[in-house]
DNA sequence: ATTGAAAGCTCCGCGGG
DNA sequence: CCCGCGGAGCTTTCAAT
C-alpha cells in the first residue's frame, strides 16, 4: 500500500480542508484539476481515503463529557466479540484492544455526567465484562487530525 | 449554544460527507443552496463547525501504531502548560486532563513501535513530566464519527 | 497530462414574507 | 431576521489529443 509523495500532498490538502476544490488542490501540488480528481478517486477506491467529514465542536452537539474506560473481561474474549458487544452502544466513540492488564480501552462520549454514568452501566452490564476502570476527561487539551506528511 | 433542528440535520449531512454540495444538502433538509450556505457559514463563525477534513486510513499513511499514555507531572502543572509542552510533538494526536491519579492522557500515533518509543522518550524528557504509563494499542476495534443527532 | 465544452455549483445582491 | 430567486464566474466532469 505505498503512497507516492504527490498523493501524500493531495491527502494533506484534503485533511486540512476537505472542501477544497480539485483546482485549488491542483494549484498547491502542481497538477490539473482532472488529474487531482483521478488520484483522489483511486485513493478512495483503495481505502486510503475513507471519506470526508465535518469537524464538530462536541460541546455544541451536547456531547461535552467523555471518558476512557479500561475494560477487563471474564476469561478469554476475542477482539471481534468485544467489538460486537460495544458497537451497539451509541456513546462508544472508539474501542481498542491493548497491551497491559486491561483487555480493551473504550472511548465514551456523552451529554453529561449522568448520561455517561448510564452508558457506563450498560457497558458494565455486558456479559463479557468483568470490571471496568474509568477515567473521566476534565478538559480536551489537544485534538488534531493526523499529519499526512509526518512519516 | 442552541442549534435548531435544521442546523442539526445540515451538520449531520456534512459529517456523513463533507464534500456534499450545498444544493445536495438543501435537497435533504428542504432548503435552497444559498440558505444552506448561510447556515453553514454561521455555524463556522460560531465555532459549532470547526472545519472539514478527510478521513484517512492510518495504516496507509504509515501511522499504524498507537498508544495511550498516562502522564504524571511533577508537582502542580496547569493544563495550558501541559498543552504547550505536548503540542510540538507531532506524534501527539490528542491530549486530555483527566480524573484519577494521572494528570493527563496523551494519545500517540506513530509509524511503528520504534518511532513510538522515540516519541515516548521525547514525551518523558519534558521538564513537566515525572513518569508515564503507556498502553499500546493492539487493534482498533471501532472508530466512528460522533452522531450529530444523538444527543 | 492537457485542452475544450457542457453541466453543475457557488456566491453575490435583490425583493418578499 | 430568514428565505428564495437570478445571474456572473468558477468548478467539475466528460471526451479527445
Amino acid at each position: 500500500m505505498h503512497m507516492n509523495p504527490l498523493d501524500q500532498r493531495i491527502v494533506s490538502c484534503l485533511v486540512a480542508n476537505a472542501r477544497s476544490s480539485y483546482a485549488e488542490v491542483g494549484k498547491v501540488v502542481g497538477l490539473s484539476a482532472p488529474a487531482v480528481k483521478r488520484r483522489v478517486d483511486r485513493l478512495l477506491d483503495r481505502g486510503v481515503l475513507r471519506g470526508f467529514t465535518a469537524v464538530v465542536d462536541p460541546e455544541a452537539l451536547g456531547w461535552g463529557t467523555e471518558a476512557f474506560v479500561e475494560v477487563h473481561c471474564r476469561g478469554n474474549v476475542s477482539p471481534s466479540r468485544i467489538r460486537a458487544r460495544v458497537e451497539p452502544l451509541p456513546e462508544v466513540v472508539a474501542a481498542y484492544t491493548v497491551t497491559g492488564a486491561a483487555d480493551a480501552i473504550v472511548h465514551l462520549r456523552a451529554a453529561d455526567i449522568h448520561q455517561l454514568e448510564t452508558a457506563l452501566e450498560r457497558l458494565r452490564g455486558l456479559d463479557i465484562v468483568d470490571r471496568t476502570v474509568s477515567t473521566v476527561v476534565l478538559s480536551r487539551l489537544l485534538d488534531r487530525p493526523p499529519a499526512a506528511g509526518g512519516g
